[in-house]
DNA sequence: AAATATTTTTAGATACGTCTAAAAATCTGG
DNA sequence: CCAGATTTTTAGACGTATCTAAAAATATTT
């Protein structure tokens, strides 16, 4: 028994909904990772339960799944190379950052430590993708990162860079590129107020610091 | 149905076995995939059952399969992306030629038109891979080519360069990377007699032309 | 050309991953 | 705290891709 394609994408979505939104491994119900993977609950169910005999999860009949160590330490890895693909394609190919999540999602599950740590090194160890999502190394450990805060909430008197979105819809990210919205577009206060309300939470800013390249929205 | 990789596969060692070796379109024998791929007959005789259903090859019962004109045109964007994948991890990434196989196995599966093109593009177009084999362009055409012809039946006086592979197993291209033997290098009248009597008929070499790079063998 | 040997297919089983329908456990509201 | 609503699991089925064992077709040999 080993890696495959569907254990691998259960497993992120376990670490997605229950390590990064709230605190560290809480459980997760398997309705909610169905709903997230486009499958039904008893397909989780099923999958949950490899997962466990496969060491990388808990299952608490009733109460939910939750990563173990072991199975942390897959996700991550799954992370890092779905971030390291997106940012090669958007980098080096010219993908615009809207098209490449797909394509990262089929060219993650390629096995190879060496091709993923070469890759690293060819795109200069990037520390965000093109999302402005940060990109863990290859112990699984993300570099400190400035506090990102929605533009709704960001309060200050002074310029602010796009530093990421919230959830990637590839129909948001499309209409921020028409708009001429790209990571580090840097936002003047009156910028921000012309730009539709329902944006406000999803867009992500840090404070602008100078080594921010200045886009500017149209 | 559609495409999975277990399909794409059987149709590549169909392409493999009956377009390459000999005339057009031959009878391929059941057997012969199934040694090839490393599965038992029945799995290729069932395979090959779908492949005709889907409209990528006929099945002659107890004579072989073969491609129609849709599966030799899958077949060949496949060999299309596996060898851009091989030149890519080799002259970007900076692997061996005799690392890359399975990986480029892996990527060739990943299904996106605008990934190859662009990856293509990237390249600058190549015409061969790392083992000098063609690429074929986005129509599954190949370009003209110099004739490849094996070390041993070279007989001119002039140096020839190194241009390909007859086999490429893993085990021959590491002894070849050993010996400072690479797609290129320059072999004198006097070098190749100081080769191994078994790689004469594996080494494919065509006539030095000066664009080539000279690489000397130790 | 008949007997034997080889190749190829069919038949039936197994593993993986999904589904629907039904049962079981948990949650919620009076 | 019990009854109905909700969530989750179990049961059983299906599709894909593989296997082994046996049957059928083709090749070879005498």
């Amino acid at each position: 028994m080993a890696k495959t394609t569907q254990r691998e994408d259960h497993l992120k979505a376990l670490y997605a909904l229950g390590e990064v939104q709230q605190e560290q491994g809480a459980w997760v119900s398997t309705n909610t990772m169905a709903m997230h993977l486009g499958v039904k609950p008893p397909s989780v169910t099923a999958m949950v339960q490899v997962l466990s005999e496969l060491g990388w999860a808990e299952h608490r009949p009733y109460r939910g799944a939750r990563l173990t160590p072991a199975g942390r330490k897959l996700a991550l890895s799954l992370v890092r190379k779905h971030r390291l693909w997106e940012t090669f394609l958007v980098e080096r190919l010219g993908f615009g950052w809207e098209e490449v999540h797909g394509i990262a999602e089929q060219l993650e599950h390629v096995d190879s430590v060496a091709l993923v740590n070469k890759l690293d090194a060819y795109l200069g160890h990037p520390k965000v993708d093109p999302h402005g999502d940060p990109i863990p190394n290859a112990e699984g450990q993300f570099h400190a990162q400035p506090e990102l805060v929605p533009l709704g909430l960001y309060d200050g008197d002074q310029p602010c860079a796009v530093a990421g979105v919230k959830e990637g819809t590839d129909q948001l990210l499309s209409e921020m590129s028409a708009r001429g919205l790209a990571l580090g577009t840097v936002l003047h206060p009156d910028d921000w107020e012309r730009l539709p309300a329902a944006w406000h939470d999803q867009i992500l800013v840090e404070p602008h610091s100078p080594r921010n390249q200045e886009k500017q929205p149209k």
